[in-house]
DNA sequence: TGCAAAAATGTGTTCGAACACACAATAAAA
DNA sequence: TTTTATTGTGTGTTCGAACACATTTTTGCA
């Protein structure tokens, strides 16, 4: 068991043959006589013969690009950290050759989406990571991959297809449920709930679909509360009013569940409009909503960590590239619940949840 | 910016000397002349040279060992995790020679710990990761580790001492600050709140104060609710009887915060006692902990992550001794908030949290 | 100026895997 | 039997850093 390092010159000498037979029989290169191969095979399942990673990446001395395509955050702030997470990746392993280029797109634009995919390919990179939010395009970008032999991963959202060998990000139904959560446990048992999807011009938002779904599912299947559920879609252009109309309806809402990272956009006219106090769960880390959490004026956050999303990611192609390990077909991160008191921690501190 | 690879061959040609000479000035190993060692220190600075670690890595060719100390999880379950813990860093770096060994105590028994230390001060580890539960002895163990020249980290909790270079865990101050949030926001604001001690047999458990003063904290500040906070220390021995007199003492206790992984232990004498809701915020993922986070009976749960805790300690060791990369004076985790929805993931999917 | 000691510099080998290439052994075709 | 193919096998070089050792240059001192 205690598993000594063999090398392959150990090998060879262990069975009679030289380093070069060995070789030949570890990478199936063929041109070995039957009686070697069976020789040396046995050896080396018998010491469960483990390459010497460092030997073979120095010889390889390969460097490898992988790109990563994500919503532009001078556009929507939410992708902000996910520069940070790239940055984490690169600095942990440059020194192994891995190359990380990023590519920004335009989340509210399929077209733009689609060129910078278009831009990736055409660079023919080793790896891709990609937010898909686009599904159409999405599914004809990875075949494109696929068909040059770039391994591709995504992340954020899940796209349907059994093209896609891997997904890192939440389990968004759950996530919904977490949310539903908070808010019976904060509300206590009285009132009525509000589901708000905020600027929602992504075309297809089916993971915004998929928060609401289990937050229903919670209080479907919650015996002692029955709160009415009421869905409220917001169009950027017609905000205040809306929301003020809303709320002037349903007197009796206590608690709302903000899909988005948008919560920051609802507060302002919530606490003008509002006198009696209204618990509000929402999404997202970004910095008007911490603020607002602070205040309390937002009650909860769930953190979708869109950074270690990235970060994930990368790893997990990199090392899949450099050491051969398996791509898991998926990463489902934590989902983090926030409050005004664990906010506090500075990014730094904060990389590896 | 391009940062091109360059190797010792390159940067000898570049300044027009050997390769020995560029190694002599890059390790200091003098017998360099002022004139040559100037012109590769320019060239070194200029280009930024950054050695192969993958080449150096061979050549050292060097397996390192890293011991890790802890309570025995036979003998208290929170600290189960670290052997998954242990196991994700070993299966991540055994190809690049890292071989890890892990000393169990007996967390009530000082002797033991003492014992662990002297052990592995024995086998002379090139570093140490240990939960240093016994202040007196912690301190003694490190000065001898440090005099033979092994690194120590410390994790779970903070001992003061300037001899230790690296402490891996939570702020507990402010995770008695995130308990007592949580007791606020669910329980409205009625009724007085108990801090219960569970079984603190261990004889320093300063980091269990850290939790109550920072509990006590949070409510200090506040304005508008002044609960009346109580503190309970429970011996094993008259468990029950202390919590029913209490109880019965103080019949307006809406809320209570244990202190320790224990809760688990204290809820069904509540239950069959006190029919009224009484709102429980505990520490840790054991088992029964989350059992009663399923059904209820525990509202919140603050995950301290000791797996996490290990897995940073020693990886951050192990890349020190690898890849001589700094250690960082601290890292502190994000103190999580679980509830009975965020609770589900498998201890794998919440490897990275 | 000579000549040993000291200082500076250069050369060559090693780590383990990958792979090119040379050579040997056998089989097939002439 | 000789000549080509075909297959099997071994040798040697490479990746970049580390370090031992050989060689050259400089210095100190008679």
């Amino acid at each position: 068991m205690m598993s000594k390092k063999y090398t392959i010159s150990d090998i060879a000498k262990l069975v009679g043959v030289s380093k070069g037979t060995v070789d030949r029989v570890i990478h199936n290169r063929g041109k070995v006589s039957k009686d070697a191969l069976e020789k040396v095979s046995k050896i080396l399942e018998e010491i469960n013969y483990q390459p010497n990673l460092i030997a073979r990446n120095l010889k390889k001395n390969k460097t490898y690009r992988i790109c990563v395509i994500f919503p532009d955050p001078k556009i929507d702030n939410y992708w902000s950290t996910c520069i940070e997470g790239v940055q984490a990746v690169v600095s942990e392993l440059k020194a192994f050759g891995i190359q990380i280029e990023s590519y920004l797109f335009d989340p509210k634009n399929a077209f733009s989406y689609g060129q910078a995919n278009q831009s990736v390919l055409n660079t023919a990179p080793d790896a891709v990571l990609i937010a898909p939010l686009f599904k159409k395009q999405s599914v004809k970008a990875i075949e494109a991959y696929n068909s040059k032999g770039i391994i591709v991963a995504t992340f954020n959202n899940r796209i349907k297809s059994n093209a896609i060998p891997c997904f890192i990000g939440q389990n968004l139904h759950q996530s919904g449920r977490v949310g539903a959560k908070l808010l019976h446990q904060t509300i206590g048992q009285k009132g009525d709930l509000a589901i708000i999807h905020v600027d929602e011009k992504y075309k297809q938002a089916l993971y915004i679909q998929e928060k609401e779904k289990g937050f229903r599912a919670y209080f479907e299947e919650l015996a002692e509360y029955k709160p009415k559920l009421m869905t409220l879609k917001l169009k950027r252009s017609h905000f205040e009013d809306q929301i003020i109309d809303f709320l002037q309806l349903h007197t009796n809402v206590t608690g709302i569940f903000v899909t988005t990272s948008k919560a920051y956009d609802i507060i302002p006219i919530i606490k003008k409009f509002s006198p009696r106090k209204i618990v509000v769960v929402g999404y997202d880390l970004v910095p008007e909503n911490i603020g607002y959490l602070k205040e309390g004026a937002i009650d909860f956050l769930i953190h979708q960590n869109p950074k270690q999303q990235v970060y994930l990611g990368l790893k997990t192609l990199a090392e899949h590239l450099l050491f051969d390990h398996k791509i898991k077909e998926q990463i489902l991160l934590p989902i983090d619940i926030i409050n005004a008191e664990n906010v506090l921690m500075t990014p730094t501190e904060r990389q590896f949840s």
